[in-house]
DNA sequence: CCTACCGATCGGTAGG
DNA sequence: CCTACCGATCGGTAGG
């Protein structure tokens, strides 16, 4: 039994860890630039200097690299967007700290091609399978995040019981997504600055509704 | 010096110009779904049941057929949003009507992979050259058409010139685009009816600050 | 991780 | 508009 699948299941050996990590990073960013169907296993091999076989010998097809292209980004949007949020008092605290963590993650470029999951969607949003399904998931994460610091912010009654969560929500992330697009069309920091002023106007009126 | 270049000069024939717009009908369905990268000259010929170098017949390289994909798709958004703002009376009157066009443009699926312009800038945001530049030129018409709008809304007394008009236009302009986005992403009609109503809230906020 | 290969498809061209 | 072709590149595999 034990060498059906031995192969897939053998314990990887450091340093096998430290190329798929190298590999994933490079990917990330030919895939946050081009779009993960811009990702070819031939390009991505010459940029890091091994042959296209090296690639398949730490994913075995397309799209598993796509996959775990995918949860690399997911893990950095979690450690540079998520997590900060997270760390900040629950309520209006919180959803202040989601978006200031994340035009700052979108104005440091973290991503040079912006934020990896806005174009990830955008470029999904016709298709279905395993690779939409993650990009759905993180997205998710993020919208909840929003959702939930509006609940909690009624609730530690900062805000009117009589705010529209779910159209504030819609609102909030219009305004974040725009940010990364502007920022990204016009290179300018002109986006970044009006993302502030309209959450800060958008919890003013939440305030007043 | 007439026969310099005559090939390109000659004046196409009847045909010639029907099978073009043919072409270009479904070169745009394409891209509007596959994205404009997406576009391969052996899979429209297919679709088109013509072969490749019938296609060359009438754009000479893949670049030549982007840009004339670019116009024709540039045709139809101002056919079916430009054009009906611009015949509501300036003003608030035409802001609404520019708005209600696109969001109606969005949720018809004039472009089944929803707006064509948004699309292509998420895709172009980090090239250079005539396929941008094109792209650019309808985004700029678009932006222009809101923020002509807004200013016009303030000489004629209908906001205050107290009024902030580029932040009014990038959150006017945020709120199409996420419902564009959540309409693709979702699948429902939800964000195009939140954007509804946000566009009514800023027009208010605008009125009253 | 490698070399060496596979069939399919890419954009594009020659010649009609 | 066509057939027939070009070199380059695609994802993927055999065998080491």
């Amino acid at each position: 039994m034990r060498l059906i699948q031995a192969g897939s299941v053998r314990k990887p050996r450091a340093d096998g860890l430290r190329s798929r990590k190298a590999i994933l990073d490079t990917a990330v960013l030919v895939a946050s630039v081009d779009g993960i169907a811009g990702l070819t296993i031939g390009g991505l091999a010459e940029r890091l200097g091994m042959s296209k076989s090296g690639l398949y010998a730490h994913f075995g097809s397309k799209e598993e690299l796509e996959l775990a292209v995918v949860e690399h980004a997911a893990a950095i949007y979690r450690t540079e967007v998520l997590a900060p949020s997270l760390a900040a008092p629950a309520g209006v605290a919180r959803l202040v700290a989601h978006a200031e963590a994340f035009l700052s993650y979108v104005s440091r470029r973290v991503f040079p091609g912006g934020c990896f999951f806005l174009a990830a969607a955008a470029e999904f949003d016709a298709r279905t399978g395993p690779v939409r399904d993650a990009i759905a998931e993180v997205l998710g994460e993020s919208d909840r995040r929003v959702a939930d610091s509006l609940r909690d912010a009624v609730t530690l009654g900062e805000l009117p019981d009589t705010v529209d969560v779910a159209q504030t929500a819609f609102e909030l992330g219009a305004v974040l997504a725009a940010a990364n697009a502007g920022a990204l069309w016009t290179g300018s920091r002109e986006p970044i600055e009006r993302a502030r002023v309209a959450v800060e106007r958008l919890l003013t009126h939440a305030a007043a509704s």
